[in-house]
RNA sequence: GGACCCAUAGCUCAGCUGGAUAGAGCGCUGCCCUCCGAAGGCAGAGGCCAGAGGUUCGAAUCCUCUUGGGUCCGCCA
């Protein structure tokens, strides 16, 4: 597979392997040895050389053998394979390998000749997953808060399709609950002004702005009809026309940040198919609903406490701390029972795997849904719950306090006007997503070393101005071929180097599901990068244009390429578009 | 009362299915550059990985407990 041999570490493990095998066969060590554990990874300290296998340290207690004596025999055979051109035992039987200088060349040159695709994986083996993320009510347009989870749910999808998953992004419209009513009540408000009626906003309305257009809209399609007519009337018409307006709004929203779903799915639409009785169904015939009282919490209680009977989900077989009602003591649905039918909609649509991308606030939701999906799926598709936690905002170097009482909610529009769609994007990724995040306006602007977003276009601009500056062929073929014999400068060989490791790093960052993964890298290959060409002001070897010696300018300016490739490869990932000069 | 997340350098944070002497940026100290290959460079100091046990050849990483911080906790979604 091509896909397989873009990674050298898995490459270089196999090798291992291979050479386990041949000690097995030459009775140097004993059958039915797993190599599961066997791993081979960039050691920390560069000084113990370029990659690192633990199998003498594994190995050593069920082959009884001691461990040097492993790594001894393992190194013998490696050092035998042209790629490998040191094998030293160091430490508590560790194997450190230094591999020839033309293993790193040859990365260069697969990286220009394979693109923006050097790094993809066949992780996923096309595995159907559903992330689902956004998801706010419609009830408004996005602010800060969304916006972590959009750009943290659209880089993780990115990031599985890229390692070769087969990825549906979703959104789901909570258009079934009663916040569609207080919308739907607000907007007839504003309705009632655009007819020149004066209204007051009580408390359990909205009376953000953003409604004024749809009162106004309203009034243009049904002119009077509403107008001093009793809810039940227009209490319906006026949610659905409501909803349309907000998601029309939040998908103008998405469109700021470069986001498009491949599907909006009505919470509502499950209510007249009879799906959430059906999957209700599908529990109680495993016996897991029943009609029961909880106990009340501990510590100290709702005032209005009081021991009622529910219809209950057997959550507790499946972990939960406590059984879930999915219906109300009125007989109507909780919220809880269309989300479970909604996450069945998910599996019965063939998704093999579930992602779903909640804010923090909604961590004591994880359980029961993780409950429910496993009791329905019957435990063969995993749903990975990823929260994101809080933006603290911060401007002149101060925090700006959001409150949605005070009305000081800044929204993703207007941070999209303050500094653009990626910087937005790629600051939120530069922290991991359970972590709080700041993100201060004049910072992530500031055009200098600590701001990563500045200084990973920067090596890409940097690279960019150095082709256009080169007077002969710079296409990606020509340096593909470029002899890069002389590529042997240690600081060149760091580069090399870290580029040769963003394959391994995108299977990882992908087994995780943690696109922040992507984001450091980035950072750390720009830094090797700058650190190259900051020696090229000392050693002018080092430069990447050599006036009149053509084949040593494209030898160096295809390594300066691979680097461009490959952080085009991780903004893409991102959803950042990388810049070709500053400004 | 319970659940979940978090605790790593003075500050803000990384840290891979458990690997060797725990990293980066800022700040600090010293040296260099005044350059358009500009939006600085190089080097150095700085750590009981909250604490205590346990598992392991080996723990910041896994388990238990404790402390401290955040979030949430029955007919709101």
């Amino acid at each position: 597979m091509k896909e397989a041999r873009m990674n050298l570490f898995a490459d270089i493990r196999i090798l291992v392997i291979d050479a386990l095998t041949d000690l097995v066969a030459s009775g140097d060590l004993p059958e039915g040895l797993s190599f599961d554990n066997v791993a081979v990874e960039p050691p920390r300290d560069a000084a113990h050389g370029d990659m690192a296998t633990n199998a003498a340290m594994v190995l050593a207690k069920p082959a009884k053998q001691k461990p040097r004596d492993i790594a001894e025999a393992l190194a013998a055979r490696l050092t035998a394979d042209d790629r490998i051109a040191s094998a030293e035992v160091a430490g508590p039987g560790f194997l450190n390998l230094r591999l020839d200088g033309s293993v790193w060349q040859s990365v260069v040159s697969t990286v220009l000749s394979t693109g923006t695709a050097f790094g993809k994986s066949n992780l996923g083996q096309g595995t159907r997953v559903n992330v689902e993320y956004v998801s706010a009510n419609p009830t408004g347009p996005l602010h800060v808060g969304h916006t972590r989870g959009a750009v943290f749910g659209d880089a993780l999808s990115s990031l599985l399709d890229y390692a070769g998953y087969e990825v549906t992004r979703e959104y789901v419209i909570n258009d079934g609950g009663s916040q569609i009513d207080t919308l739907a009540r607000s907007v007839y408000l504003r309705y009632l002004e655009a007819h020149g009626q004066e209204v007051a906003f009580a408390d359990g309305t909205y009376p953000g702005d953003y409604l004024v257009p749809v009162g106004q809209q309203l009034k243009d399609s049904v002119g009077a009809d509403y107008v001093d007519q009793p809810e039940d009337v227009w209490l319906e018409p006026i949610r659905n026309f409501a909803t349309d307006a907000m998601m029309d709004l939040i998908r103008e929203d998405l469109a700021l940040l470069g986001i498009k779903m491949d599907v909006f799915f009505s919470e509502k639409s499950l209510y007249p198919t009879g799906k959430i009785e059906a999957c209700l169904q599908k529990l109680e015939n495993k016996g897991l609903i029943y009609t029961g009282t909880l106990e009340p919490p501990k510590g100290k209680l709702p005032e209005d406490w009081e021991a009622r009977e529910q219809t209950l989900f057997k959550s507790t077989d499946f972990g939960d701390d406590v059984d879930r009602p999915i219906k109300k003591s009125d007989g109507a649905w909780t919220y809880f029972a269309p989300d479970i039918a909604y996450h069945n909609d998910k599996i019965e649509r063939g998704f093999e795997m579930l992602i779903d991308v909640f804010g923090a606030d909604h961590g004591g939701y994880v359980k029961r849904m993780k409950a429910a999906v496993k009791a329905l799926s019957d435990d063969t598709v995993p749903l990975d719950i990823k929260l994101t936690q809080i933006v603290r905002l911060f401007k002149n170097g101060e925090e700006f306090k959001m409150s949605k009482r005070a009305g000081t909610f800044v929204m993703l529009r207007d941070l999209i006007e303050e500094v653009g769609p990626d910087v937005t994007r790629f600051h939120m990724l530069t922290r991991k997503n359970d972590a709080p995040l700041d993100f201060d306006f004049d910072k992530v602007l500031e055009q200098s070393k600590d701001n990563p977003v500045f200084y990973v276009q920067y090596a890409h601009a940097r690279v960019n101005s150095v082709l256009r500056k080169a007077e002969f062929e710079t296409d990606d073929a020509t340096l593909a071929s470029a002899d890069l014999t002389g590529m042997t400068h240690e600081a060149e060989l760091a580069v090399a180097k870290k580029i040769a490791e963003w394959p391994r790093l995108v299977e990882i960052a992908a087994r995780t599901n943690e696109p922040h993964r992507i984001a450091f890298y980035l950072y750390e290959l720009a830094s090797e990068f700058h650190s190259l060409w900051n020696r090229g002001n000392e050693d002018a070897s080092l430069r990447f244009l050599h006036e009149g010696n053509i084949p040593q300018s494209q030898a160096k300016i295809a390594l300066a390429r691979a680097v461009s490739v490959v952080i085009s490869a991780g903004l893409g990932i991102l959803g950042v578009t990388p810049v070709d000069e500053m400004r």
